[in-house]
DNA sequence: TTGTAGGCGTTATCAC
DNA sequence: GTGATAACGCCTACAA
């Protein structure tokens, strides 16, 4: 059986409320019964009911973590931000993923309003209208992580790579790199990220006067299977790139692998960079230059933005606002210096 | 306001008790008064309190996972799996990370106590005597995934990789393909998978008369900074390795990285074959040949295993024993036959 | 300093 | 069929 406060109670010859007060350290409790009390608790292995706690306090501690799937290395990294952060308060995590189902995406918000959770933290989502306003009939604070979302509303906000400006660095340093013919693989379209990161490309682009080629800009699905497409689709022009931005690391990742498939030496023959600093960035052979996210910032900062929507003290002085974060470029061996020698002499080089 | 069930009662001038039975479908309620009342929960935005429910009923739905990090991309497979199988039997599922800390497991497990979870999954886990003791006076249903513990106990079961038959397998593959110097790349040791796998690999070299030399056998860490350190380890030796056997993936991509840097061409001087099969394998280059543990499998068998320790009918015919599964090799471009030519022509004739 | 009583939102057991 | 009433485990006025 599990003991409860009134077996304490019972146990100590006082009321239960006498050892709800020293269990919660209550002055209202003479010293010498508080410390029996506890002492007693201890013993018979009690444990404080959360739920029955937060029925009558009106908060869980909990907060739910929707992401589209946790298998994907960006969202894992900022998930364990949070859950590390919900830890440091003493917070707890419930973990719903919705393979962007909206099905699931609906069921999700259901079980979170049920549980009763003080706040939502959503992740890498396209956040439709129905999603969106399903979200705020929760009535709980909302945070968003790279979401795109239709509007502002009073209680949904959010913490955004900035999109623009990473693009924009990363083809600025290939523009550095002498490169001229730049390309840029996509993720979903019409996803408002892709779109922003096309844009800061754009941008780029321009301040350096170089003529934009809608020809070498090609879709793809954020996923290596993407970048694998695409390829082919740059190459096959009359005037292929010497360089490839990507809408994220796995499509660079699947860029290369064609590369490599179609006989392309990166990066000599073509530098490619990528978007997110994965783990895995780092390890692809060759490693992979890419626009680094501050994924731990990223959920921090989301985490304590929940508790400050809360009004959780100590996270007061946080910023309660739709805040950008700036990402930081990464270089690493798929870049370089545009050249013109070919793959053969580079190989045999290499190799003596 | 929130509204619960007596709002509703007020609404439609009936009992609490009615509308209880009205929105639990019972059949004690006469069809009209249940068709108004569920009209009527909606209109209002009516959702049940999952606490309160759970109070009286004494069951709350949930569980439990607990894992190192879910940063690991093993890992992050295995809770999709466990999260999805949660879904779809009505439950959800609280996350919880360790990173090993014995300060963090204890507040995980006091937490989901008193969250009064249903059961709970470790994941990966060394768990230790104090753990596990702690874990067990939980009263509810443990199910251990790839998880060493001391001992047996009547409410704690396992879902585990045949760790011995995968080193096997992958030993024997590596012999058939002529290798007879094979290096074994350990993860942390001690830890009674690594030792398992070890004992597959010698295993296999002792069926196929190959003597087992010491020398051969490195430590790692299970990251890929271990493979990085092992590999000139091995290759320092006077007769070294032409095939390596990594503890896991990371190991052997770290081994991959450290082969390139010293010049030595995968698989031509060195096949390489790893365990675990995270995504990744499959995009690193060249990709990784390696042993699969089947982790949505086990992370299905083990909600389902917690599901029918419950007592859950929807899951009762599922056997509650330590199960152990089968990995399978999956053979992709690290690996190949030993040969005698040397770098040099391979990388050549490769770009030609 | 301690005890009594009420209530948080449910479900369940009785009567009627 | 429906409605009181109690109970789940806890917190918190209010009373003593």
């Amino acid at each position: 059986m599990r003991v409860s406060i009134k077996d304490i109670a019972r146990e100590a010859q006082v009321s239960h409320s006498t050892v709800s007060r020293a269990l919660s350290d209550s002055p209202l409790v003479s010293a010498g019964t508080k410390a029996r009390i506890q002492q007693l608790a201890r013993e018979m292995g009690y444990s404080p009911d959360a739920q029955a706690r937060s029925l009558v306090m009106g908060r869980t501690r909990t907060v739910g973590v929707v992401v589209t799937t946790i298998t994907d290395p960006f969202i894992a990294e900022v998930v364990q931000s949070i859950e590390n952060t919900a830890y440091d308060y003493g917070y707890s995590v419930i973990l719903t993923s919705s393979g962007s189902q909206s099905k699931r995406e609906i069921a999700a918000v259901e079980m979170l309003q049920s549980k009763r959770v003080d706040g939502v933290i959503v992740t890498s989502s396209r956040v439709g209208a129905l999603y969106q306003g399903l979200l705020e009939r929760l009535e709980v604070p909302i945070v968003l992580i790279n979401s795109h979302r239709r509007q502002a509303s009073p209680s949904t906000f959010s913490v955004n790579v900035d999109n623009r400006h990473g693009a924009y660095i990363a083809t600025k340093y290939l523009i550095g790199l002498q490169h001229r013919r730049i390309g840029y693989v996509g993720g979903r379209t019409h996803h408002s990220d892709d779109q922003e990161r096309q844009a800061g490309y754009c941008e780029a682009l321009a301040r350096a006067n170089i003529d934009f080629d809608p020809q070498l800009m090609v879709p793809g699905n954020g996923r290596a299977s993407g970048g694998e497409r695409a390829l082919p689709h740059l190459r096959v022009l009359a005037d292929p790139p010497t360089a490839v931005l990507c809408y994220n690391d796995m499509t660079a990742v699947g860029l290369m692998r064609a590369a490599r498939e179609m006989g392309i030496v990166v990066p000599d023959e073509l530098s490619v960079v990528g978007f997110d600093d994965i783990p895995f960035a780092s390890y692809v052979m060759p490693s992979l230059t890419t626009l680094a996210q501050p994924k731990a910032e990223m959920g921090r900062m989301a985490m304590r933005m929940v508790l400050s929507l809360i009004g959780d003290e100590r996270a007061e002085n946080i910023d309660k606002a739709n805040v950008v974060v700036k990402g930081r470029l990464i270089v690493r061996e798929s870049s370089g210096v545009l050249t013109h020698s070919g793959a053969h002499e580079r190989a045999v080089a290499r190799n003596t």
